[in-house]
RNA sequence: GGCGAGAUAGCUCAGUUGGCCAGAGCACACGGUUCAUACCCGUGGUGUCGAGGGUUCGAAUCCCCCUCUCGCUACCA
């Protein structure tokens, strides 16, 4: 009979720098999820890759010197070579570079454009250059962008446009009628609430701002804008052709059963990617798992902050199957985990070094003392070891259930259950003592017999998490992984095998300053590295040039329009937060003899009570607006940087409220 | 503001359709053991199950209300 197929994909990486852990931790949990696949004996075709077009990495390079190409091919060499690193056993590394997919891009952008899926039209707003977002005024923070907090620029650009509403009825009933179709299902809401019920805006999918992406083949102004360009990957990946020529492998794994992705790109997954696979007629994916977030101590990673971990830093001081146990382990299936270098020193001593590691390594070290390493069932079978045998039987089955639901932590748990189920059974059964007994021999080599039988069930189930380690305890123990369907019996070790005579340490114990010593080197490189890239050291002249913020140029004005505007010295009087609002603040400001009020958007940014007292720059002739239903009648000054910190504007020299700014 | 999730032992969390004195792991303490990586095994919690009210013979589990946290989303002059 042939075999099941299983296709499932990681989302693609961004070539824009190097994968921090929680990115890796999306490659490595593909990789367990497919490894399972495949010991249960599915044809598993697992593709990962990257993301390499858009206008953030035509800048970067510029500011390199060197081509777009240049600058991702290093890139994508890196990310490539951390997935190795932790033993991603991908099948295809898809790049969005590469000629074929570029060329079925086009071809599929053409053919949703002759259809009339995608229409050329026309968009007016608020660019961000650094997210190559669009923004309508209204979505913008402080007139920033909404998403990173940087300054936007009004833009008007041609614009080609998926046509969503054909779709959208469909999509809907599909999720409500599939509901494994996203998980965990809790996000399903989020997609309902706020997109597909109150009414989708149809996508934006050309640009014509920079150049580095994929050229729109009958409209040469034109590149492919992300979305397009980069969710098809999963298609054209595996021989998708929009002729009608696909592979067979296409056919074959088409529709894919597991896309596993950020929780952050769920939107685009759940809503973009399956109306673009109707325009294309295509069946949908049938499961797309968004996947919680990897804190560093509860916070998001992120250079400025200088705690980013990398999984090779990581994964030389506790070793590779060490990181892949504990991001697989601790993880949470629905909830943000938390990483740090002490709960990793924690696990890997705890679980690893004591629990798994010390047993494989009594247990060898009593076969060697007590037959030379030769391992006997020698059939002295007594009412103790039936526990024992009926928990490695049954560990199977558990943990292939909880890997149906994509519960790897709860799958992982499973198996160690049962290697502590081991270590009670050698307390249980004393082989110590039985070595003094010389009639207790055959019984003893029973129970050292059971031990390893053990241990090799679940070690054949703890392989797809922990490939290095479960071939490691193979190898000591002379035998080699079974696939799941040869776990059903007890006793299938090889009787009269012998074992190493000199077992390895599978995990070395560690010491968790001498740890900390390691992070503290690895930060403070990290954080030098950080200060050199953004011209933070104080060495050369380029600091000043780099520390400043350009933004992009308004059209000139002249005298008489700068003089329609109207600025005075305001002080603030009085101060509260507004109650419905997570933003704003509603200050009482006097300007003059008169009094305003203007309500802003600092609440991240100044207490109630800091603003009282504060002498202000403030725009005074602005056309009144309510804001979460208070009336608003001018706007208060601020300088922002590139980080989103405001300043309120005041006088340098004490002025008078109500003195005119001009 | 809208929608959603959550609040259980020092820490991280389990607790299906309400039912036996509310559980696990870690940490901590004590005891046992010595094959082993100072390891393993055992024992130890009087936790107001966020607050308050209600339904019920009986609620961590259902209903109402409140407080706080988080996610998405909106407003952001």
């Amino acid at each position: 009979m042939e075999k099941k197929k299983f296709y499932m994909t990681t989302a693609i990486a961004y070539t824009s720098g190097k994968p921090h852990i929680g990115n890796t931790y999306e490659a490595i949990l593909a990789d367990s999820i497919a490894r399972f696949k495949r010991l249960q004996g599915y044809e598993v075709f697992m593709q990962t890759g990257t993301d390499e077009h858009g206008q953030k990495i035509e800048e970067k390079a510029a500011q390199k010197g060197i081509t777009p190409k240049a600058f991702v091919d290093e890139i994508a060499g890196e990310i490539k070579g951390i997935w190795d690193l932790v033993g991603t056993s991908y099948d295809k590394f898809i790049r969005t570079t590469d000629a074929d997919h570029e060329k079925q891009v086009q071809k599929i952008f053409k053919k949703l454009y002759d259809q009339g899926d995608i229409y050329k039209g026309h968009y007016e707003g608020m660019y961000c250059t650094p997210c190559e977002s669009f923004f309508t005024a209204s979505q913008l923070v402080d007139g920033k962008c909404p998403d990173c907090g940087r300054p936007c620029q009004p833009a008007k650009e041609e614009a080609y446009f998926l046509k969503l509403s054909n779709y959208t009825d469909r999509l809907i009933e599909h999720i409500n009628t599939h509901p494994e179709f996203i998980q965990p299902e809790s996000r399903k809401n989020e997609m309902m609430n706020n997109f597909l019920l109150p009414g989708l805006q149809d996508l934006c999918v050309s640009r014509t701002s920079f150049k580095w992406g994929i050229p729109v083949d009958f409209d040469d102004k034109h590149v492919v804008y992300v979305w397009i360009d980069a969710l098809s990957n999963y298609i054209t990946g595996i021989g998708y052709d929009c002729d009608g020529n696909s592979t067979d492998q296409f056919n074959k794994f088409w529709p894919a059963d597991l896309h596993l992705i950020g929780k952050d790109i769920l939107r685009f997954h759940t809503i973009y990617w399956p109306i673009m696979l109707m325009a294309l007629d295509l069946p949908l994916p049938k499961q797309i798992f968004g996947h919680p977030w990897l804190l560093q101590g509860g916070e998001k990673m992120s250079k400025s902050k200088g705690n980013v971990l990398y999984a090779d830093d990581l994964a030389k001081v506790f070793g590779v199957d060490a990181v892949r146990y504990f991001v697989l382990h601790e993880m949470p299936f629905d909830n943000d985990g938390v990483i740090t270098w002490e709960l990793l020193v924690e696990r890997c001593n705890s679980e690893l070094a004591n629990t798994l590691g010390n047993l494989v390594n009594r247990t060898i070290s009593m076969s060697n003392k007590y037959f030379g390493g030769v391992v006997t069932d020698a059939g002295v079978a007594e009412d103790v070891d039936a526990e024992l045998k009926a928990l490695a039987l049954e560990t199977p089955g558990k943990v292939l259930a909880k890997m149906e639901n994509l519960r790897v932590a709860d799958a992982i748990t499973e198996i160690f259950t049962l290697y502590k189920r081991c270590n009670k059974y050698i307390d249980e059964t004393m082989p110590w003592a039985l070595a003094k007994d010389e009639t207790k021999q055959a019984r003893l080599q029973t129970v050292l017999y059971n031990l390893i039988e053990s241990i090799c069930i679940g070690t054949s189930l703890l392989a797809p998490f922990m490939p290095e380690t479960a071939e490691k305890i193979f190898k000591q123990l002379n035998t080699s992984a079974r696939g799941i369907e040869e776990l059903d019996t007890f006793g299938k070790y090889a009787n009269g095998t012998k074992v190493t005579e000199a077992p390895e340490i599978l995990f070395q114990r560690l010491v968790l300053e001498d740890v900390l010593k390691v992070a503290e080197e690895i930060k403070a490189a990290q954080a030098a590295e950080y200060a050199k890239e953004n011209g933070l050291e104080p060495v050369e002249e380029k600091k000043e040039e780099e520390t400043v913020i350009d933004i992009e140029a308004k059209p000139e004005i002249t005298y008489d329009d700068f003089a329609k505007l109207q600025f005075q010295v305001g002080e603030i009087i009085a101060c509260e937060e507004v109650k419905k609002s997570k933003k704003l603040l509603c200050s009482q400001v006097k300007i003059g003899s008169q009094v305003k009020q203007i309500v802003s958007g600092i609440k991240a940014h100044y207490t109630p009570e800091q603003m009282v007292g504060k002498k202000v720059m403030v725009l005074v002739n602005l056309k009144p607006a309510t804001l979460a239903g208070i009336v608003s009648e001018g706007m208060l000054l601020c300088a922002e940087d590139e980080n989103g910190e405001l300043a309120l504007m005041t006088p340098e020299k004490t002025m008078p409220s109500g003195a005119e700014i001009c």
